[in-house]
DNA sequence: CGAAATGTGTCAACAGGGCTGACGTATCTC
DNA sequence: GAGATACGTCAGCCCTGTTGACACATTTCG
């Protein structure tokens, strides 16, 4: 398929089938692990997801969840509050702002993310093991690639737990000046 | 990320998290502009994946799509009825075996299918365009090597040529799943 | 200070698309 | 002819996404 000389046989509508293909059956096998387990446990991925980034940035705001999930807050709300319920998820009003919700999550649900990313990360690992590292690193670039530019933007910041929404072309005055109060 | 002594870094947690963001950010960007086509016309990302499998291999019958679906054959018909009653997709008996039902697009089916796939490909062929081939070759690895063995083979079984016959014996595509995970 | 803007929760109604269970029917195959 | 197959279908339930309309507390600003 590749005749190594820089042709651009890899853009072929034949081979970007084969990778939508590929994308949709891949997340078949990402997905189906997590989901066993959510399924024992009553919940939806809906709530892995949930749990995964209050996990990843602890403290985040609900409008932050919420830009990052891409939902309604009806959506994420249904799914919180079963959440915070069942003693995984707390919401404290924030220090400075006290109409904020900052959520963090409970022992109890730092147990749930633990048995939900440990399930997916096994996949994943063994998958990146098998491909090795030089395939691992063209598939992140890949995916990087295929995101919208907002959603690029998520996923860069999820170094330092910092996100923003902001829509396109508006200018980012919308995204309320944020005191940057890491850590509750 | 990397110190080029080949070690294993790119296995650590933290980058296994990142490429499970990746693919729940990408696959957000990957569905995007197909589900607003569909939304236009009135139908929904399951419309999507028949018509996407049907055209990949016409006269395919109803299990072997229903194997590659991973879905119930009470969704796939929902979807199917409305495919054939909007007259997107003909379905026609078996020529040797009469009970079964073999599925094609009509040219309105063609269409849809066309625009569907012209507006995913457009995108993919965009991020494939900017990483590389090597980075699609890798791209391409992981995700294979992330499908469940079972999917990895419908999905090898999609190269060009390899194609349901339309006439008489059937090439065997798959024995029944034994477990049907949602994919949405 | 009072009005407006923000951040969040919530009720209600609806849609899409999964699932299980239970039948009904042609149509092979033995 | 009896059973197995390949489908179609009715019924009901679940999860999760959407819109729309409010309600409330709190912060910001004229």
């Amino acid at each position: 398929m590749d005749d190594g000389s820089g042709s651009f046989l890899f853009l072929t509508d034949e081979q970007l089938r084969r990778g939508a293909e590929a994308m949709f059956f891949a997340y078949r096998g990402f997905t189906q692990d997590p989901d066993r387990i959510l399924t024992e446990r009553g919940y939806g991925r809906a709530h892995h997801r949930a749990v995964h980034f209050i996990d990843r940035a602890p403290g985040i705001r609900v409008a932050d969840l919420l830009a990052i999930l891409g939902i309604t807050k009806q959506s994420l709300n249904r799914v919180l509050r079963t959440l915070v319920e069942d003693g995984l998820v707390e919401s404290r009003p924030g220090r400075t702002d006290r109409r904020e919700r900052r959520l963090t999550l409970t022992p109890a649900g730092r147990e749930l993310e633990r048995a939900l990313s440990d399930a997916q990360r096994a996949r994943l690992r063994a998958a990146f093991r098998e491909a090795g590292p030089e395939a691992v690193a063209g598939f992140r670039r890949v995916l990087e690639a295929m995101m919208d530019p907002e959603l690029q933007r998520l996923y860069a910041g999820a170094e330092p737990g910092e996100v923003a929404a902001t829509r396109t072309g508006a200018p980012p005055v919308a995204a309320a000046p944020r005191r940057t109060e890491r850590n509750e």
